[in-house]
DNA sequence: GTGTGCATGTAAGGAGTTACATGATTGC
DNA sequence: GCAATCATGTAACTCCTTACATGCACAC
């Protein structure tokens, strides 16, 4: 029994929340966890055989229509493997990669309207992914967990603190740097 | 001319505080940028080749003692690009993956205490970044540029919010989910 | 009958990490 | 003399994304 992939993990969640082909898991990660943990076919797929092999979850087919369907449940094996993670004491991945940041970093080669240009467009940024958030929100609710929804509010909350720093950043910098008319 | 990779825009940029070798560009980028964008020797070197290549930056042999060494600079289309990439208005790269903020979303499998457990291991991931961090800011005071320093304290903000935010999490559910004696 | 969504997959390629190999220098 | 640090590089590997291929079903 191999360790639990990055993306087996997110497979075995996802199953644990109900019954799921490889497309519908997708999907569901794009309207969910996609802002911290995405996830595209070209893993899902050949992820759902290799969790099948090693008996974590079984499929079954259930054709609509004439069309070839699977969907997969965990099995005990599956549910163990998902508790021995989620219960686990290993280091936890957090990796960011920010060219907003990045390029703030190396700002000292900008003039200061440039610098306020750039605090700008990453403000918007995270205005914009607080708007998509936001109309996750219904979704979320609706499903039938809490934890989905209380870790949609905290990304609300991150991406709003965010958007709220880069806002004071502009401010400070222009009010500071603006050259006075008159 | 092709476009810059990640990778290059950090040495570009690096470049342009100091006159650099491979390796010191990594011990920096280790103690500064390292938190929201990383570099390793293989991908650096590579793409000290390819730049000079392209005629953005020069190597200069300076050797110390009998053992080889090449500091590089950057030219002034260099300079140019690194300008270019810092004022385009191109998307910036936002991505962000995070195990402990998947786990909580499937935290509804897990017993309170549990959640619990978890919810104190990312706040002590978060406190553990937030001190090292803190270790870097006379570094970053040092260097002769001020933007270095100004994204070391948001950084610093940053986790301090996000560890905040998971006390007050682990407050909320230890104070309602507790078992009363007596 | 046409576009959109459901559904499954693969191939190619890019980006990045890890581990290894090599060797000189410096400080204790 | 030995360990740590300086310094350069490569090979293998993993992970992930993108693009493509295929075909059914349903709504308009």
């Amino acid at each position: 029994m191999t360790d639990l992939t990055a993306t087996g993990r997110v497979i075995l969640g996802m199953l644990r929340l109900g019954h799921r082909t490889g497309y519908e898991i997708k999907s569901v990660v794009d309207v969910s966890t996609r802002h911290f943990w995405a996830a595209s076919y070209g893993q899902i797929y050949p992820e759902l055989k290799r969790l099948e092999a090693d008996g974590l979850i079984v499929g079954e087919e259930e054709p609509a229509g004439g069309r070839a369907r699977t969907a997969y449940t965990l099995t005990p094996a599956g549910e163990a493997a998902l508790t021995a993670w989620l219960t686990s004491a290993d280091d936890l991945t957090f990796e960011l990669r920010d060219e907003g940041l990045l390029k703030y970093f190396f700002a000292d080669a900008l003039e200061p309207a440039q610098v306020a240009e750039h605090l700008r467009a990453v403000r918007e940024r995270h205005e914009r992914v607080l708007a998509r958030l936001r109309q996750m929100e219904a979704g979320a609710e609706a499903l039938d967990a809490r934890h989905p929804y209380l870790t949609l509010q905290f990304g609300i909350e991150f991406h709003r603190w965010i958007a709220e720093r880069f806002a004071r950043m502009e401010q400070e910098l222009t009010s500071s740097a603006t050259p006075r008319r008159k």
